[in-house]
DNA sequence: TCTCCACAGGAAACGTAGGAAT
DNA sequence: ATTCCTACGTTTCCTGTGGAGA
């Protein structure tokens, strides 16, 4: 039924539809590099999965085909100043610099190295007002960056002045598919990673109206569908097969997230997982009972409070955990029960 | 309404691993 | 071999906030 598994990817180049305008501005910040300058820095904007990383590929894809331009791709969540200057520095021809190379000298590796115009994607940027990192881009003559994000009201205002100057006039804002334009992008993906008429176009319809404009969840709710298909024997897709291909679409991007996370954040979404939702108290409470148990035999030693609650924050960013309330009434839930740490984590329940 | 307590989260300090310099 | 230097993860300290109880 899947012919082709990598149209499914995020990565996958497919063709861009229906944000003409906004290619017309990206690839109009990037035209002084056709003529040996510098181009313009910007700022993408909007919600996760409407396409802010696939547009900046298909542009970039494109100016290196008129000419050749040297692009990084960085991903910055979590990133210090020194650690996006250094992932730039290890994608660049030459030597990678050490973990412990000072930020002065990596600010004048960048120079020496970047003589040519040069784009840097700054993905997942939302916290980079509070580095230095777009200051010492700027420095840095012949390099422009676009950096993204998800709320560009909040991004500019912990920005600085010469930041926020250099991106007044090129703050571009993605909104969400309508469900006929998201229909048609899931079309094309049914085109190329799909046997024959295996989905009905009001299918498709359907997935794109739940999706909520977000490409991404429709793409993978799309795969699912099929995947479900395949493993209930049904010859094509089946409405059963769309309507539970939602839940496990949002399954599958919940264990990619907690994949990818360490083990003191897996000891952490146990504790609330294993409970279904818990007050902060609660939960040191818990996490004080069990990190005998859960530390024992590994390198690693529990963290104090003010540690845990920085955990539970990045598990509320990746849609792991839920939080209502503030101070002593906050409470922290899990998002999906069901999905446990795939480290084989002992935490005692009592 | 006031006081107390626990939590949230920012900022600074600290300890450590590991590369560079001597 | 040693000493120095640096980034990073974590702890410590602190201020602000909100709910519970008097």
């Amino acid at each position: 039924m899947i012919i082709e598994p990598r149209v499914f990817d995020d990565e996958y180049p497919a063709t861009i539809q229906h944000r003409e305008a906004e290619l017309d501005v990206l690839t109009t910040a990037v035209e002084p590099i056709l003529e040996g300058e510098r181009g313009y820095d910007v700022l993408l904007h909007g919600p996760q999965g409407v396409g802010k990383t696939v547009l900046t590929r298909h542009v970039l894809d494109h100016l290196d085909r008129e000419q050749p331009t040297p692009n990084v791709h960085v991903h910055c969540l979590g990133k210090s100043t020194a650690g996006i200057l250094r992932a730039i520095l290890s994608d660049l021809p030459g030597p990678d610099p050490s973990r412990t190379t000072a930020r002065s000298t990596l600010e004048s590796q960048l120079r020496e190295r970047i003589t040519d115009p040069t784009v840097i994607v700054l993905d997942e940027g939302d916290d980079l007002p509070a580095t230095d990192a777009l200051c010492v881009l700027q420095n840095v003559p012949k390099l422009s960056w676009i950096a993204i994000c998800h709320n560009h009201n909040d991004w500019l205002s912990r920005a600085a002045d010469a930041t926020r100057h250099a991106v007044t006039s090129r703050t571009l804002g993605l909104d969400p598919y309508s469900t006929a334009e998201l229909t048609d992008i899931l079309a094309e993906r049914r085109r190329m990673g799909l046997e024959g008429d295996v989905i009905s176009d009001a299918q498709l319809t359907e997935i794109a109206d739940e999706a909520a404009g977000i490409a991404r969840r429709g793409i993978f709710a799309l795969r699912a569908a099929a995947e479900l298909a395949v493993e209930r024997n049904h010859t094509t897709i089946e409405d059963i097969d769309v309507a539970d291909s939602f839940a496990r679409a949002r399954r599958q991007m919940r264990e990619h997230a907690l994949d990818s996370l360490p083990f003191h954040h897996h000891v952490c979404y146990e504790i609330v997982r294993r409970r279904g939702e818990v007050s902060a108290s609660e939960f040191h409470e818990r996490y004080s009972a069990v990190t005998e148990a859960v530390y024992a035999g590994r390198d690693q030693t529990p963290v104090t409070k003010r540690e845990r609650r920085t955990k539970l924050q990045k598990l509320v960013d990746y849609d792991l955990l839920d939080r209502e309330g503030n101070g002593p009434a906050r409470r922290y839930m899990a998002r999906d029960q069901s999905i446990g740490s795939p480290l084989d984590l002992t935490v005692p329940v009592p």
